[in-house]
DNA sequence: TGTTTATGACTGAACGTTCGGTCAAAAGTA
DNA sequence: TACTTTTGACCGAACGTTCAGTCATAAACA
């Protein structure tokens, strides 16, 4: 259809960007099982065969899917990796959390679907654990140098809190006050982490 | 005539809840969608159609199931109401929600499901909320109590961490060693409650 | 003309649901 | 006791429907 080569690639690009989202947000909503492949055709305005030029499969589709969207949201957690983390850059990260999150809600519903029901996708949890580990190790540090005794728990503790609140925050998004609970949250994950004898003056 | 309508009416009772346990398990484990009502009919050892004799569509099992099963778990809160939480009974009160948790991961697992995906069962975010309202209504109180000047956000934080905690014991309940895990999620409770000025002697 | 995108009627498999019918067991009858 | 009647749990083939996926064809460029 279009002209040269490169025309024709970024055509392609486009086409297939509009897919993914799309299915992405109805795989969010309504569940990938419950989603069938002309609903989406029919909210993309393309027909049923073309989706097969672009994916090989349902099961194709939505790995595609979990995948793009899980690099994009990992590019940008991108916190100078050298050194341990400051306590502002702790705070940029749980905001940056939560950003993200707000920006990308249909990925975090079906992460959470994908999560708890493995069977969809096998390899999920796996791989979304190795794409965070790096993170994980960064806060892990962060929590032994404020001097806690029991990193690993405190890592879990502090991942409990944060991914309950997202949790809230995708489930029931225009009860969750976003600003002031974001605020409560860091509160919050700084009484966790501060050493009993010595409180934050945060 | 034949059985009598006592035997009749037990033997329909333990019929049921063979259905309604193996289907809950596959639901839990595979999704709503996912599971074939020829699935639950092979793992139980009956036909097809014996299911209809015990539920008008398999939409009606998903809701008898939920039905029943937070009915389970909520007839197990039965902390004496009257007064606010003692230390102690909220203790008691942390320990029993992991205990339930570990002793129907398959309800919590489907839980997680049908909370994020809310297309699955219309009325099962409100009916859930409906039921826990009184639990929730007593940590209120019991916030306050302790001095609390935000209990409606220390309540939200508090659930988070709850939650999120319950969503890992629920997703990987091998990687989780659930009894330090507790003990912290409850140490971590009374943090978070505590007013900055009289930390808790716990 | 040759190449590639796009279409939508089509297919076979699998789904939830239905229904005519079977059968073990209890109640009635003698 | 032995035979008949009556019940409802139970079965599984078959139904209509829906689904993911296919393919011959057309349209739009080069």
């Amino acid at each position: 259809m279009p002209r040269s080569p490169k025309q024709l690639e970024e055509h392609r690009k486009q086409k297939k960007k509009l897919i993914m989202d799309v299915a992405l947000e109805l795989f969010a909503k309504g569940g990938f099982h419950a989603t069938s492949i002309s609903q989406i055709t029919r909210k993309a305005g393309i027909s049923k065969g073309l989706i097969y030029n672009y994916f090989s499969s349902k099961q194709d589709m939505l790995e595609e899917i979990t995948e793009t969207a899980y690099n994009e949201v990992y590019k940008n957690f991108d916190l100078d990796k050298d050194g341990v983390l400051t306590n502002e850059e702790f705070i940029f990260f749980i905001k940056e959390t939560f950003r993200i999150v707000r920006e990308n809600m249909s990925f975090w519903q079906l992460y959470f679907a994908l999560m708890v029901q493995p069977g969809i996708q096998e390899s999920f949890s796996e791989k979304y654990q190795e794409k965070s580990k790096p993170i994980l190790n960064q806060i892990y540090a962060f929590l032994q140098k404020n001097g806690s005794t029991d990193p690993e728990g405190d890592l879990f503790v502090l991942s409990s809190l944060v991914e309950g609140a997202i949790l809230y925050l995708v489930v029931a998004p225009d009860i969750f006050p976003s600003g002031k609970m974001e605020d409560k949250i860091l509160q919050a994950c700084f009484r966790l982490i501060s050493t009993p004898e010595a409180p934050p003056k945060n």
